[in-house]
DNA sequence: ATTAGCACTCAAGCCCGTCGAGTGCTAAAA
DNA sequence: TTTTAGCACTCGACGGGCTTGAGTGCTAAT
């Protein structure tokens, strides 16, 4: 509905020669650029509109060929004609949501088609099926597992389920605190010094010391430590040690915090990747230009790694999906990255996500990375002390 | 020298109509298909004949291009004339040395030929320069780094040095002793287990307990188990808990003891990868299908963790140079792996490997895996208790 | 507004001739 | 006996031209 003014402009120029089609050069149709625009984009579009552009990208997401009016029609049994069908495709051409790779190959969807079909035309499917998501609690409960374990095999079961490359973060941890500190000492002024948090995470650290210490006096600056400063954060621990006597405690207790400080500090995350194989099997990837570019993009991950930020710092627990690398990320061109974020609101978060061509089955991805995320919240919670 | 065989048969054949080069069918001149086989075999050679096997090999490996004849006599200036060189290639190619794509092609190595060239003609280069050398050493030791850090860190390095692909896998550990453990309280009946041990490895476990217990007993049960079963390796403490009463001690020891000896299994070894970008830049590898094979053997990693072992387990501390899978991998048919061992003898023991296509340059590879692998040895040993 | 009909476009596939690199062989020279 | 000049031969790479067919865009009829 509410195509009120292509009518009134078709009308004024028909009478021209070659007026048929006479949008050339018209205004574009309403581009939801941004995910935050208004629902009332989606008005820009015709139902039919809306309800051909989805078929021809879920048509190209299967076949990954470029899809014709004909092929439309006869397959999903249109009430209208191929010459209608490619009308209609004329204005979405217009409006930027589906292109042509030359006159006479199909119609195939572009970065903007991708999205508006995300934000309005996919449907939310209910998610995994009962038989996935047995699958995957099944391979998380089989054994007992490290946390480390744990994110390694969801970025596995991710991109298995997902039929693309999948990634997952360690996760940021909020105002954590000290639960419990440990050194043992290794050499004469060599000491190793293990920390643990309230969430449970361990951090090891070598300490080369200036002066030979005895474990006896390791352990006497453990216990002093231990009693001192467990359950605080870094800040107050600072503020503690502040007026200590510049003896061995302080020494040690400073560097302690420091690398406790390190935990807190994003650079720290690590990413689990898997599955990278995946993508390059799709046949958009028979390129070998492309496919370096992309195992360039996901092996180095630098790329990635500055888009987790921007999703944990988000409002609400929305999956995020970057389509083509949305005209901010070049070397994401050709790559579509759905992320969600999980862990404990305020205390922790990290992401699981997913990297695949634009040409990806989104809703399952959704869904995927919606499950998992899910999956690890729980166990995040679980170990929190 | 020593051609013998050859004079003798060529002047039995002489006399036939088309004798010129008499080797058709000939038996296969000499194959040191194992690395294990004897000097002798340099010997079914003749010097010219090595030296123009050794050109072809370091010209191949620079140009990744067929070498004609003419093209070797006016780069290295050989004392002959191409028909000469044809005629020694020849006979390298009846002995499987070099091999030829089509007819109006020229030569290039086979695996045998690049398996020759490394254990006899390859100039042992004196390793990597001083500067490189250099530039390693102040990336390992810039910052304070968890043992973690540096297998990740080597990697990079190693892949970066060699322009290939590279692998580290984290040391096996034999006979390893528990050093410390502790055990924090993180839900009524979920406790965090932190094994330390011996060489500074740490482990962390989450432990479900059928009874809720506080931190006290927790810390009693932490005592007693420091108190008996340090510095004793697996087999010594399941002696000692053997006749324990079946209480929360005991529970929760021979659950540490399960999780100390994972330590001690191989399959818990970790493989670190890096450089994978760098294969795919090789020309070798314009064809996709390749690619795809490369990526999903690197990233799978299951046929060169199957090759660790081996590795391990040799005699000596010497460089192995597995190439095109010799004939018992077959999908590292199309890649060469150089691998060297760090560890401290008789403790743990880790491998340093380097992945890339046959076509590699072994010198340089060799040298850095050596370089690499006495670098983390002596950080191994650093941090040894 | 829809659609049948048709001209037009353009990539993909194929055939074929040309080019040139490089070989293998022969016969002559060293 | 070994080396080499000479030459015929092979075969992939490259490029042009031709055909095919899919699919469009436009027009005119409904």
């Amino acid at each position: 509905m509410s195509t009120g003014e292509f009518e009134d402009q078709a009308a004024n120029l028909t009478p021209r020669k070659k007026a048929g089609r006479p949008r050339k050069n018209g205004e574009m149709i309403g581009q939801p650029t941004d995910s935050a625009v208004s629902k009332s984009d989606a008005g820009n579009l015709t139902d039919r509109q809306r309800s051909i552009l989805r078929i021809i990208i879920q048509e190209f997401i299967v076949t990954a060929a470029p899809v014709s009016s004909e092929a439309l029609v006869n397959k999903y049994r249109l009430p209208y004609s191929p010459a209608t069908v490619r009308n209609e495709m004329a204005d979405l051409e217009q409006g930027g949501y589906i292109s042509h790779p030359h006159t006479s190959a199909g119609r195939i969807p572009s970065d903007l088609g991708y999205r508006y079909y995300v934000e309005h035309l996919m449907e939310r499917s209910s998610g995994l099926s009962q038989i996935e998501q047995h699958t995957i609690q099944h391979q998380f409960y089989q054994i007992q597992m490290g946390f480390t374990e744990w994110l390694r095999l969801a970025a596995s079961v991710t991109a298995h389920t997902a039929h693309n490359a999948a990634l997952v973060s360690t996760p940021r941890i909020y105002d954590n605190r000290l639960k419990y500190v440990q050194l043992v000492g290794v050499q004469e002024r060599v000491a190793l010094l293990v920390i643990v948090t309230q969430d449970g995470t361990i951090k090891e650290q070598m300490l080369n010391l200036d002066d030979p210490v005895t474990q006896d006096e390791l352990t006497q600056v453990t216990n002093r430590l231990n009693t001192l400063l467990t359950n605080l954060n870094w800040v107050k621990m600072e503020g503690r040690i502040k007026d200590w006597p510049e003896d061995l405690n302080k020494v040690i207790a400073s560097r302690m915090i420091e690398t406790f400080k390190a935990l807190d500090r994003y650079k720290d995350a690590r990413i689990y990747r898997d599955g990278l194989v995946n993508i390059l099997s799709q046949p958009e990837f028979s390129d070998i230009g492309r496919v370096r570019q992309v195992v360039q993009v996901i092996e180095t991950g630098q790329t990635i790694t500055s888009i987790i930020p921007e999703v944990l710092s988000s409002d609400g627990n929305a999956v995020q999906v970057i389509i083509g690398g949305d005209n901010r990320f070049d070397d994401l061109r050709l790559l579509s990255v759905v992320l969600a974020r999980y862990g404990i609101d305020g205390q922790m978060a990290g992401v699981v996500g997913i990297v695949g061509p634009t040409r990806m089955e989104y809703n399952r991805s959704i869904s995927t990375v919606q499950y998992i995320a899910n999956l690890l919240s729980g166990m995040v919670s679980e170990r929190r002390g």
